[in-house]
RNA sequence: GGAGAGAUGGCAGAGUGGUCUAAUGCGGCGGUCUUGAAAACCGUUGGCCGACCUGUCGGCCCGGGGGUUCGAAUCCCUCUCUCUCCGCCA
């Protein structure tokens, strides 16, 4: 959501930007409604200070018992009191329709992400390692995995459907591992907080964060109880401070959250159906920042460099990849994305996103902090980061650290977690 | 799931139809006193929106929404949440 004030002052300036996310965005008509509206305020409020008055000098005239000019003054603002309702009523819908417009209106790219159509077009900031070299033709995970035991994909599309999977003895422990390494590494070495969040939240902390209105179909929804499963910890954790006004000492506040992760993902059937590349539960620990404005993309830096570490300390292969205007999503407003190299599927798989959403979700969930004693308080920024997502993680890890006789090495982070340096059939 | 009670400012807590423009206390902030501090005393104390003569005026906010009334923190309806008891349960 963005400052009313803006748009109303430089309606141009949003239009060209979201235009460079290949976006739309009707703000021609929100800003028509928005003056409607604020004429209907202006005049409601002139009635309503008029009937306020006429009321209390009722009550005064009641108050010396003058009955019958009481009674003649009550005649005399029914004209009054049937304008305001009028006026009211219409104040209602206007306000209803600018706030379902505001609410599917994109976020901004900021200046310095770079313009493009598409993939093709994202930059390429950083690179980690190199490569591995093997004497023999690297397996996609699946096959790994399956040979291993580790992985039943059958059992969970018998169970649940496609998409969703089994992890069995040192597999199921391998994702317990990562997740206890991932945890350890943002609580105790870069100074998060760990939450543990619910994984059905309701429809406003789904509109915080911008899954909701627009993007429905994308989540398992809970239709009883209006409830929706989590598509990411990013939205539990980014609510807790929904309706605050924090003081600015508690900032920056960072969060990392384990939790699974739930997508339906409409829309995306037939592309990348085998193995963990793409599955409708999954877990992830996800890094979540609030922090105040002037600092927020010193904070995306780090952020960044947060996740990244996780991959290094697994001496993984990857990429940090910047995205172009075209690949932001409608929240946020500078994204890099972290893909690390899968050699069995000869693939780079994207294992994290982080994300500024300057003051897009504070203004959505009313996020606030008062930047001092006194001072009005402002809306925060907002910024996540997957740290990491665990499928496509365990992929590069099997695929990465194969070996001919079909066992994988166990990077030495991973090792006091699992009680082994080698998983075998 | 059943029965009951409740939700008021940063916190505690009064207010049951008309100077409520929300008492009082605590806390916070500023000041007086003091070598300094404490105590005491005095003052102060939120959010949102609109209008324009940009400093003032106006409107809204007592859990959310709706209603009754000239007038609602107060009465009615409804939703959400919290607490107590009962039932069920990992």
């Amino acid at each position: 959501m963005h400052d009313r004030s803006r748009l109303r002052n430089d309606p141009d300036f949003y239009i060209k930007a979201i235009a460079r996310k290949r976006m739309a965005a009707p703000i021609e008509l929100l800003l028509q409604l928005d003056a409607e509206w604020r004429a209907v305020r202006t005049a409601l409020e002139a009635d309503q200070a008029e009937m306020n008055r006429a009321s209390r000098s009722i009550g005064a005239l009641l108050g010396q018992g003058k009955k019958d000019e009481a009674e003649t003054a009550k005649q005399k603002t029914a004209e009054l009191k049937a304008r305001i309702a009028v006026q009211e009523e219409r104040a209602r819908e206007l306000e209803s329709e600018l706030r379902s417009l505001e609410l599917s209106i994109p976020n901004v790219p900021h200046p310095s992400v770079p313009d493009g159509a598409g993939e093709q077009d994202n930059v390429q900031v950083r690179t980690f390692g190199e490569p591995p070299v093997f004497d023999f033709e690297p397996k996609p995970h699946w096959e790994i995995a399956e040979h291993l035991g580790i992985i039943d994909f059958a059992a969970g599309s018998k169970i649940s459907g496609s998409g969703f999977i089994i992890y069995k003895g040192l597999g199921a422990r391998l994702q317990r591992a990562l997740i206890y390494f991932m945890l350890h590494e943002h609580t105790e070495k870069h100074g998060y907080t760990e939450i543990y969040p619910p994984y059905l939240v309701n429809r406003g902390s789904m509109t915080t964060t911008g899954q909701l209105p627009k993007f429905e179909e994308d989540l398992y929804v809970m239709e009883r109880d209006d409830l929706f499963l989590i598509p990411t910890a990013e939205v539990p954790v980014t609510n807790l401070h929904r309706d605050d006004i924090l003081d600015a000492s508690q900032l920056p506040i960072r969060y990392a959250a384990f939790s699974g992760c739930f997508r339906r993902e409409a829309g995306a059937a037939g592309k990348d159906t085998r193995g963990l590349l793409r599955v409708h539960q999954f877990d992830k620990v996800e890094l979540v920042k609030i922090v105040a404005p002037e600092t927020s993309y010193d904070e995306m830096e780090s952020l960044t460099q947060d996740a990244e570490s996780v991959l290094e300390s697994l001496g993984l292969h990857f990429r940090t990849m910047e995205m172009c205007t075209a690949e932001l999503s409608f929240s946020n407003t500078k994204q890099y994305d972290l893909e690390v190299w899968a050699p069995g599927v000869g693939k780079y798989l994207e294992v994290s996103s982080a994300s500024n959403f300057e003051d897009f979700q504070a203004r959505r969930g009313e996020i606030r902090y008062r930047p001092g004693p006194g001072e009005k308080p402002k809306y925060a920024h907002t910024l996540n980061a997957s740290g990491v997502a665990c499928p496509r993680l365990m992929a590069a890890i099997l695929e990465t650290y194969q070996r001919q006789d079909n066992s994988v090495f166990v990077p030495p982070p991973l090792q006091p977690f699992m009680g082994t340096d080698s998983i075998s059939a």
